[in-house]
DNA sequence: TAAAAATACTCCATAGGTATTTTAT
DNA sequence: ATAAAATACCTATGGAGTATTTTTA
């Protein structure tokens, strides 16, 4: 197995909501899934981060210093995504082309063939 | 699809080692899964990251912006579960018990029963 | 006893691989 | 001509679901 952003945001979601049932739902997911999620986690790190009763969810210790981390980390990733799509946005806008007839029948064509958008 | 940390390996690596192939080997994977995992990655945030030709792979002006950020971001995952494998590692050692007869026999076989260990 | 977590399955999407083709030097 | 990237196709793992069972307040 291997730790992913996934895993992450079981953990926060959970950590937030202190329930498994309520957590799924605000990830889209069901309780059935992020279990397993959770479990993954918990057994490749080694540590058990919630304690848990069919009544309460609550953050072990070890949970507990997990927590801010794998947030911080979470929003940075997001900062990241955001930071490029801007870019790419930016990137791939319209361009409006005037010319007269001889460039736009002779060195249009070759410089840019009507073909779906390469780069 | 859902861009993840393997994503941004596979970037980084490639980026380092301008070169699928030999970025491949150092991932222990095959060039054909690399071009497809950076495939996968430029379509999703919907920029070129990198200009090639059989011959060189080179960062593109967005790419060599990505590359810092999804560096760090990486190296705070590691330290994050560094640190947990650390936290773990800790808490998962051994216990010495000394007590008297008494004790021993009649109190510890009720609190630690002698079943796989379990937290 | 009722609500929530855990478990047992099923299914399908995708991470990964092999083999081949294309491309640029 | 050759080495490297791209592509086509295949497989197996695991992410997600449904249905059910277990648990505790």
């Amino acid at each position: 197995m291997n730790i992913s952003l996934r895993h992450l945001r079981a953990f926060s979601a959970v950590a937030e909501a202190e329930s498994f049932t309520a957590a799924a739902r605000q990830l889209f997911l069901t309780q059935s899934t992020l279990t397993k999620t959770i479990r993954e986690l918990e057994q490749e790190i080694g540590l058990a981060l919630f304690e848990r009763t069919t009544r309460k969810v609550a953050l072990t210790t070890q949970g507990n210093a997990f927590l801010p981390v794998a947030r911080r980390l979470l929003n940075d990733f997001e900062l990241l995504l955001s930071d490029l799509r801007e870019k790419s946005a930016g990137s791939s806008g319209s361009v409006y082309l005037a010319s007269g007839m001889a460039f736009a029948s002779s060195v249009l064509p070759v410089i840019c063939p009507l073909q779906p958008y390469q780069r």
